[in-house]
RNA sequence: CGGGGCGUGGCGCAGCUUGGUAGCGCGGGUGCUUUGGGAGCACUAGGUCGCAGGUUCGAAUCCUGUCGCCCCGACCA
């Protein structure tokens, strides 16, 4: 390709203001996307290039997997998903999938996600348990209205994924496949050239059971991982199960109350008593809403020094009311709880207090859900709210509690933690950013959405499933995150928009003009990625853009032509050489190699 | 959703406090010179100052409304 006639390359001088972070900067400036709207990009044509090279390792990889490609409508009718009873949970609310309505006022929704699709497909296709296992995959724009979009491509409202469905006639048949996806997976991140750590995961809206994120790390990602150093356990902290640290023992207070005047989070009450957070017991006040529109609310109780973690809180309400949670939410608003409540004085409210609580009139459920996590239930003598204004009490431990309460994993592991009782490991926290996920997602859609097929013994079945991701825009920003320098990007030969460009100093000189050509023709006639940056420009403008491109290879043409010799820059090691324009090839051809090999 | 910030040529910004009819750098075009790390000089094109009302003789500037974008937060010390 030439840069004048057929690849304009579109580089900024000063990046856009609303970049944030270094691989959304560098995307913008390199010329790589345009922002149209808010987490909406246009992807030029560098960026497509390089999309597509993703996109080949995921096709290669997966077509080695038994998997077909094929290509799914993303328009889907609001019927299919109410089979599956995730409509209101994806329109309602703070749902993200994008909807609308037909000249008829028929509703649609524009995809985030395809098993509702591929699950109706598979219940026509699929009949014998002889056609299984079966994988499907495509990779296309997914559609999803975030919250907040931000940081370019990471988090954007359209973009592109690679999903795939595999069907299956048993469980086990399942997690043997999903380990070859795992395998699959490794070997697609490896071979874009990325540097990734698998995770335990919480499987989240999709549902189901196993779930494994894969993550590259970098500062700037939305995820925490924790893991041990030693790499027996990794898992996003949504998920990650670890043992709190000791409370500190509380000594026996003569008196059962504690006047706490205006002492309402747990810093003023320590500062104020001599106490410490582990000897204390917060309660966190949430509500629960259901699809029937039905509002539980919860106390949630964990020691004082520990961070409730929503993620499995969500979960654990989910499955205790058989999955029709939509939203779960903390309340701290006094006029929510002057509306519901009485005699409730917030900021002093203990595991104890009673069901009386929850006004007559009120939407919510007339008890309390009560969820203690395990490091304040261990507790044998602590403090926590008195149920009355101004003052706490002292408890001696939860079984003196008249009140049913659950007991459960409702703590944010965190880094320093030890993972078990039989193990001196500590957990190290990074950040990650997602660029994979696997799902074991069971029989969850096939149930709902009647796709069965007849097993060996002639009964009907339903089919076993799983789902597995990969955010094909996701990688590339990703990979410019972990390679990049102060001049720019610096590509991952396996997904850079070329392999190599050259860039003649001089094309007025016929000389270097002659050789620029020979050379360009003799890389194209050996299927090599090529790019000629042929613009009548300062060769210092060429080299400023060469670099923040970010393509491995750049060959430089110049003074030396005359004697046939040019100079073999390599991008990530920065080094130069001078080479006679013969042993060009077999250069390139041999250091490429190595940097195909080095991450595959 | 809550909080903060910002909307002025393609990009980055100034001007707004104190109203007088828009400016700088980069980028674009033309010409000459230059030519190995974002060249110099000259000329030049390009903006209903996000939008709508209002105040005023006069609004980018003041007031009201509205739309959009960006950042932070959404149990916490």
């Amino acid at each position: 390709m030439r840069v004048t006639t057929s690849f304009p390359l579109g580089t900024l001088r000063d990046t856009p203001s609303e970049a944030e972070i270094i691989s959304h900067k560098l995307l913008l400036k390199g010329g790589y996307i345009r922002r149209i709207n808010s987490g909406i990009y246009a992807y030029m044509p560098i960026m497509l290039r390089v999309i597509e090279k993703i996109s080949n390792i995921i096709e290669k990889e997966l077509n080695n997997t038994n998997c077909s490609k094929l290509l799914l409508p993303q328009l889907h009718p609001a019927e299919l998903w109410k089979k599956s009873e995730r409509w209101e949970g994806y329109t309602a609310g703070e749902g993200i999938m994008f909807n609308l309505k037909d000249r008829q006022g028929k509703e649609f929704g524009l995809a985030p996600t395809h098993e509702e699709v591929i699950t109706s497909i598979a219940s026509e296709i699929i009949n014998s348990y002889k056609q299984l296992p079966l994988c499907f995959y495509q990779i296309q724009t997914k559609f999803r209205d975030e919250i907040r979009p931000r940081f370019g491509l990471m988090r954007s409202r359209e973009f592109i994924m690679k999903d795939a469905y595999s069907f299956h006639s048993s469980k086990k048949d399942l997690s043997s496949f999903y380990e070859k996806m795992e395998k699959a997976y490794e070997n697609i991140f490896k071979n874009c050239g990325l540097n990734t750590v698998g995770v335990d995961a919480d499987s989240g809206a999709i549902g189901g059971a196993a779930s494994k994120e894969f993550m590259v790390t970098a500062d700037s990602g939305e995820d925490s991982i924790l893991f041990t150093e030693s790499g027996s356990y990794a898992a996003n902290i949504e998920k990650a199960v670890s043992l709190a640290s000791k409370e500190i023992p509380l000594k026996k207070f003569h008196d059962e109350w504690i006047e706490t005047p205006n002492q309402k989070s747990i810093f003023d009450i320590c500062q104020n008593n001599n106490l410490d957070a582990s000897q204390i017991v917060k309660v966190v006040i949430f509500i629960a809403k259901f699809e029937d529109k039905s509002e539980i609310p919860i106390l949630a109780c964990i020691r004082g020094d520990q961070n409730i973690n929503e993620v499995k809180l969500f979960n654990l309400i989910n499955k205790k009311y058989n999955s029709n949670l939509i939203h779960l939410k903390i309340v701290e608003d006094n006029s929510i709880i002057n509306n519901n409540t009485t005699n409730f004085p917030l900021g002093f409210i203990g595991p104890d207090i009673n069901d009386e609580t929850i006004k007559i009139n009120s939407n919510w459920e007339k008890s309390w859900l009560r969820i203690v996590d395990y490091s304040a239930s261990s507790l044998s003598i602590f403090v926590s709210g008195g149920n009355k204004a101004n003052f706490h009490k002292v408890f001696q431990t939860f079984s003196f509690i008249k009140e049913k309460f659950l007991i459960s994993d409702i703590r944010n592991a965190k880094k320093g933690d030890l993972i078990n009782i039989e193990s001196n490991e500590e957990l190290k926290e990074k950040r990650g950013i997602e660029i994979g996920h696997i799902f074991q997602l069971g029989q969850k859609y096939s149930e709902k959405l009647n796709a069965k097929f007849s097993d060996k013994d002639g009964q009907l079945k339903n089919l076993w499933m799983g789902c597995y991701g990969i955010g094909v825009t996701r990688i590339a920003q990703a990979a410019i995150e972990q390679n990049h320098d102060e001049n720019g990007i610096s590509w991952p030969i396996q997904i850079s928009p070329f392999e190599i460009l050259i860039i003649p100093t001089n094309l007025k000189d016929p000389i270097q003009k002659k050789l620029t050509e020979e050379i360009y023709k003799e890389f194209k006639s050996n299927k090599i990625d090529v790019l000629l940056d042929d613009r009548d420009d300062r060769a210092g403008v060429k080299f400023k853009d060469a670099d923040l491109i970010g393509i491995p290879f750049q060959i430089i043409i110049g003074r030396d032509s005359i004697n046939n010799e040019v100079e073999f820059f390599s991008r990530s090691r920065k080094s130069k050489i001078k080479i006679a324009s013969k042993n060009l090839l077999d250069k390139f051809i041999s250091e490429s190699k190595v940097m195909y090999n080095k991450n595959s």
